[in-house]
DNA sequence: TAGATTGTTAATCGATTAACAATC
DNA sequence: TAGATTGTTAATCGATTAACAATC
């Protein structure tokens, strides 16, 4: 029986794909977890805990090699699935994600953009021309994409997300600033708040001054 | 002594304040631990414990006062302390998030944005001329900015990181490809990774899809 | 073979949940 | 006062770390 895997660690392993994608590319061809654990600053011993909820990627006296290792991590992640996307919403942060993600290096395919902006139907975005929304329906049955990523108005989010679900898209990338949450049925969502960051980040910062002016104060 | 608040509770602060910001606009007046975690999906007892480390802002038998409550979560997160931001970069990520976060309702203040390509400089992006890089150390030397955004290419953000060290930065929200990352000195990150959301989305499909198949076989 | 490093079990630590007395 | 709901302590659960036998 497959044991469940803890949010913990998948949350760790697209990152884990990342540090493997860097030394691969940097020509490194087999690594320790000792060593990966330093450039990650984690321990070894979570990476071993880790990759062996999924197998036995190592090899003892040896480490990991590089390259295999992150092609089991792709296939963990679903990356050679060839999962394909369309994009609802061409404003700025929706042409920021489909310039800036690079879909194919990932094993994913973008295959569709759609606005109901008439201004911006028909416009080149990342060598895609903007669709109407209003053809996303057939479109949808045409290509079967798997995954609709939502980089829509806030008060708009929730409709197209269940014109979406009707057409029978799954899975969902929501960029709106309002939660898109659906326990039932099976359907996955992932939300992105940058904003959110940036208040972590605030909170960080001033973590950090309450405790310098405590420390000089001693 | 000051307890050691977890990551756990900091990752969730900037949620709850998105779900009191809107309860608020709902024109929500009180609402309970259990109304909040109903509609938060987490527990009730986990809402209480988290806003306990800070303080008990909640009264027996009435709940938690929303707009109170959300003051609190502004204060701790530190929205009051008027932090201002430059911004590095003005590429697709750079203008997109410069243009989508509402810094001002989040009591922050983006005071600059700069980059190094000569066609951009001078051009408008959310209300701001965008400046010579060049210039970015009389400017931060002028308005003591206390946190950068960077959205540089990834080969360029450890050297402009360093750069932002230098004149005195203390606090990076990074949206490079590349991590940045600090545990010397008092310096704060936050990386930011939109392909790692895509990628968490894949694992959670992935694992949506062996699901039924296993089901639908019994 | 000897050295290195994994895979894995056990121990620890911390986070979440449950329970309930305090109190509005 | 009675009912509701917090703040907080105790119990549980799960994740991380440590340790070490297995093995390349």
């Amino acid at each position: 029986m497959e044991k469940r895997i803890s949010d913990s660690v998948i949350n760790r392993l697209p990152r884990y794909y990342r540090h493997l994608t860097d030394l691969l590319e940097s020509g490194t061809e087999r690594i320790s977890s000792r060593e990966l654990s330093e450039k990650m600053n984690i321990t070894a011993s979570q990476i071993r805990q880790d990759l062996n909820c999924f197998g036995g990627f190592g090899q003892q006296g040896y480490g990991y090699n590089v390259e295999l290792l992150r092609n089991e991590i792709a296939k963990i992640l679903g990356l050679t699935q060839g999962y394909t996307a369309i994009l609802i919403g061409a404003g700025h942060m929706g042409r920021t994600f489909a310039t800036n993600t690079k879909f194919e290096s990932r094993g994913f395919r973008l295959i569709g953009i759609f606005d109901t902006d008439s201004k911006k139907i028909g416009q080149e975005v990342a060598r895609h021309t903007i669709r109407d929304y209003r053809e996303v329906g057939s479109f949808i049955e045409e290509h079967q994409p798997q995954m609709a990523i939502l980089a829509v108005p806030k008060d708009a989010m929730h409709n197209v997300a269940e014109e979406m679900i009707a057409y029978g898209i799954r899975a969902f990338l929501n960029f709106s600033y309002t939660e898109l949450s659906r326990e039932d049925e099976d359907i996955v969502v992932e939300n992105v708040h940058l904003s959110d960051s940036l208040m972590r980040l605030s909170y960080k910062l001033l973590e950090n001054n309450k405790k310098n002016t405590v420390t000089s104060q001693k």
